[in-house]
RNA sequence: GCGCCCGUAGCUCAGCGGAUAGAGCAAUUGACUACGGAUCAAUAGGUCGGGGGUUCAAAUCCCUCCGGGCGCACCA
């Protein structure tokens, strides 16, 4: 009896008590809801069903809920059926109906917690794509952490996900950086508006290296700078995808900005616009009418000098897309760029798309760099810039991927530097992990003392822990769900966190091996199915988190 | 001024209308000649920013105020 089928079961009983009452109301699985109580007195799994029910069907709540408490109770591999408060249903399980889930997950392997809920989608998960000017700093890394888990859920609920990075290789901010590595070769001090970080110099150091001619010998300032301009931004972009590489975040595509313009997609997303009647013309410039879908004002998408603005390349690239072929759109963001987003969704919707389904925005919030518990100002010149190759230097990668992707993106972290830099084991990485390698010692000590998985008796887990841990495990597939519905990669970690702690707290309580001259028993042997199915959990949930799952520490 | 996000234990953060609001860290006290003590058990710690409202039920939804972050270009 897993909850899917417990579910089923109590969907159709509701839907007979309903009809027999003579009710319209026709439930679907959804609206029949059923969680694992916090607390262990209320059973196994609960359900408010009946307090949901009563006032649609003109019903006194517990005697609804008693209704079905009735039918429920002679189910297979229902153990007990309670109505408890103004109406909860609780379900005890019979032990072997609970204890059967381990033996699934153990058959099922890397596939237990895989799910349907985008079977099929095509999904484009553009993340990061930071321009490359610079390192990516510990913003940016954020993105990485949380992007990359998201396409993991994704995956493994059946979507065809593509990893997107949108190269920001055209414009103003390019210039600067050209601009400034041009200054560093000249030793001049960098532009006003320019970048003044280490790495400035670093990167023209290597353009002068790698450059093939000499490049005293080139005539004009403007085609040095070109020269810097084009070999820079290479060797920038190289050194991120490096960094990512290492970071274990590898994208699909890398999507260059300039080839929209010199193409002529971003010609040909504004003729498509301007044949569908949103575009017109005024002072000079080019304008598409957002403010028909939602927006504060309408953009301009062709400056007056004949220049395209950036959204014009946010046009051509959104049409590059769907011509692709995709059907969702998601793009993460920081909350810097929060003020995008209605201009984005009106362009979706003039292309005749629908906003938030086949566009979605994700805004992230920033990450807040702390020193001694004061709010640190994260400037290139200051020295206080965080990269992401500093972060990984400095914790690690799975503790640096677990400490960004455990909170929600709608909160701002703080990372304080010197505890970084000093306590690295206050990362609850390591207290999932160790009991991943538990289990994996389990395991190893069983196979040395001859207990093997011969039998599987899920009656003889009997153990309070034992239960919990189960109703834990039984979860997993529904928090992926969670996580892929509400694009919120941190409740894996933290169901990850959760089932940890039931796992050492059994361990504490249930012995797998035998003690001395004990005779091994089908005791031994079921438990060691629980032991290594929730080693498969918690390999599972790592995985999509993207952190590894050690046998040993 | 307008918009988005946040305000929960000393700190960092969970908790998409449910029962006695949780975890990690920090503090105090216990548990190894028993599968790894990177663990476990116990204690202490809270006006869920304030105030209204919605309902059987609000940390959660609505309104309002306060406080913090971030945005409001023919910049990218």
């Amino acid at each position: 009896m897993n909850p899917a089928e417990l579910s089923a079961t109590l969907l159709a009983i509701v839907t007979g008590v309903l009809e027999r009452r003579g009710s319209s109301e026709k439930p679907t699985i959804a609206d029949v809801p059923l969680e694992r109580p916090r607390n262990r007195d209320h059973g196994d799994w609960t359900s408010n069903i009946a307090m949901k029910l009563a006032k649609p069907v003109g019903a006194n709540p517990r005697e609804l809920a008693g209704e079905i408490a009735e039918e429920l109770g002679k189910a297979e591999g229902v153990a007990s059926v309670d109505v408890a408060g103004p109406g909860f249903i609780n379900i005890t399980l019979d032990a072997a109906a609970a204890g059967a889930i381990a033996k699934t997950i153990v058959d099922a392997g890397p596939e237990y917690g895989r799910g349907d809920l985008y079977e099929g989608v095509t999904i484009n998960l553009e993340f990061v794509s930071a321009n490359p000017t610079g390192p990516i700093h510990i913003g940016g890394t954020r993105w990485a952490a949380v992007g990359d888990s998201l396409a993991r859920i994704f995956s493994a609920e059946g979507g065809i996900v593509t990893r997107e990075y949108y190269f920001n290789d055209h414009g103003a901010q390019i210039d600067r950086f050209a601009r400034s590595l041009l200054a560093s070769y000249l030793g001049e001090p960098a532009p006003e508006d320019g970048y003044g970080g280490v790495y400035i110099s670093d990167i023209a150091a290597r353009v002068i290296n790698d450059y093939p001619g000499d490049l005293s010998t080139i005539p004009t300032r403007e085609e040095v700078q070109e020269v810097f301009r084009s070999v820079g931004v290479e060797l920038m972009f190289g050194d991120i995808r490096a960094s990512l590489h290492e970071f274990g975040v590898d994208f699909d595509v890398y999507f260059h900005e300039n080839e929209l313009h010199e193409s002529g997609a971003v010609d040909r997303a504004v003729a498509r616009l301007r044949e569908l009647g949103h575009i017109y013309e005024a002072d000079g410039a080019t304008w598409l009418r957002t403010t028909s879908f939602g927006d504060d004002k309408d953009r301009v998408v062709i400056k007056s000098d004949g220049e395209a603005a950036y959204i014009s390349g946010d046009l051509a690239y959104y049409l590059n897309k769907r011509e692709r072929g995709f059907e969702r759109n998601i793009i993460l963001l920081g909350a810097d760029h929060h003020g995008y987003v209605q201009r984005l969704m009106a362009m979706t919707a003039a292309f005749g798309d629908t906003p938030y389904v086949n566009l979605e925005i994700i805004i992230g919030q920033l990450v807040n760099l702390v020193r001694d518990g004061e709010p640190l100002r994260m400037s290139k010149r200051a020295g206080t810039v965080v990269t992401m190759e500093d972060l990984v230097e400095v914790v690690g990668v799975d503790a640096a991927r677990y400490s960004l992707v455990r909170s929600s993106t709608d909160t701002q972290v703080d990372i304080d530097l010197d505890v970084l830099t000093k306590r690295t084991n206050d990362n609850p990485v390591f207290y999932v992990q160790y009991a991943h390698a538990r289990t994996s010692a389990v395991a190893r000590n069983a196979a040395a003392s001859g207990v093997d998985r011969s039998v599987f008796d899920a009656s003889l887990l009997t153990h309070e822990t034992e239960s919990i841990l189960l109703g834990s495990l039984a979860e997993f597939p529904r928090i992926v769900r969670q996580a892929a519905e509400l694009r919120e990669p941190h409740r894996i970690a933290r169901y990850a966190e959760e089932l940890a702690g039931y796992y050492h707290r059994w361990y504490d309580a249930c012995r797998v091996t035998p003690l001395g001259e004990e005779e091994v028993t089908d005791v031994h042997r079921t438990r060691l199915w629980l032991n290594d199915a929730t080693g498969t959990v918690l390999r599972n949930g790592l995985a999509l988190l993207g952190v590894g799952a050690p046998e040993r520490m």
